[in-house]
DNA sequence: CGGTTGTCTTGACTTTGTCAAAACAACCGA
DNA sequence: TCGGTTGTTTTGACAAAGTCAAGACAACCG
């Protein structure tokens, strides 16, 4: 019977494939460090990395992750104030809710009614692609332990 | 009779002394630095204060936009891929315009509908205090001169 | 299985920004 | 008007995050 690990590092591998991509050690083991909904900045992928493949440089995760970010299996995001953050959910340009105390961050759905309110109301010009949208607040936990900002 | 510039040094004085801030040469220049309408860098500003005041050090440029920043006399926004800029729109959270091609950014006022539209579709429980509205797109000229993105 | 091409390692470097201590300047009150 | 106090600026070291380039190495194709 097939692992389930097994059946993650072959999904893992095709989509490389798929992307064009060789299939190598540390492409699959940055793909392994992410968890559904986590968002991981470059050095904490490294960490987890690390853990299987001890020898992983640096360069090589931030090489990884422009290379999985460039074929569009990982988005990369990068609010204010904190080293940019990665996430497997790809394709559905959804949005973040990002804690202003302790930097959690959430993804939301797209707004509502997003078609008619993202039109911005002067374009300049601009032939816009994309609207993206931060939200900042208190997190539950930083909320009830009474923190300000 | 007074001269408009000598006009424009005593209103930055008066708000400055309205925030509670010191009057000082390198933070008049620094009010000096920005015209309506433009974002600029720590470095962009440096490189004008230093036109009239040239022993000013780049640190002492940080510590003007931020005391500036914190009394509400600049706006502060990081769009990914580029520094901190900052412009002296402030108090109504208007949103920006981002070419991907040469990095311009212009003001857009609040999305259409703003209010009802910039709700999350789910909260996690967070106490929501703004959201942050950034465009991405190709601005006149890039789009003129064939740039892809 | 060997060659080609793309990936990873190593290590220097750049950019952007922060921290801390001492020199200095603005402002208040006498 | 003149000090004194407090806040600002200078100086210089440092830190975080990321980039660049060259050579070693591994994946994939035939």
């Amino acid at each position: 019977m097939t692992s389930n690990a097994t059946d993650e590092r072959e999904r893992a591998a095709a989509r490389l494939r798929g992307a064009g991509l060789k299939v190598t050690e540390s492409r699959l083991a940055v793909f392994d460090a992410f968890h559904a909904g986590e968002h991981l900045d470059a050095d904490d992928v490294h960490t987890r990395v690390a853990e299987l493949l001890p020898t992983t440089s640096r360069q090589a995760v931030y090489g990884v992750l422009g290379a999985l970010t460039d074929a569009g299996l990982l988005r990369r995001i990068e609010p204010a104030g904190s080293p940019a953050l990665y996430e497997t959910r790809t394709g559905d340009n959804h949005h973040h809710l990002v804690c202003t105390s302790c930097g959690k961050v959430f993804d939301v759905g797209c707004v509502v009614g997003e078609a008619a309110c993202l039109t911005p109301s002067e374009t300049h010009g601009f032939r816009i692609a994309t609207a993206e949208v931060t939200f900042w607040g208190l997190c539950p936990e930083c909320s009830a332990s009474g923190a300000l900002s």
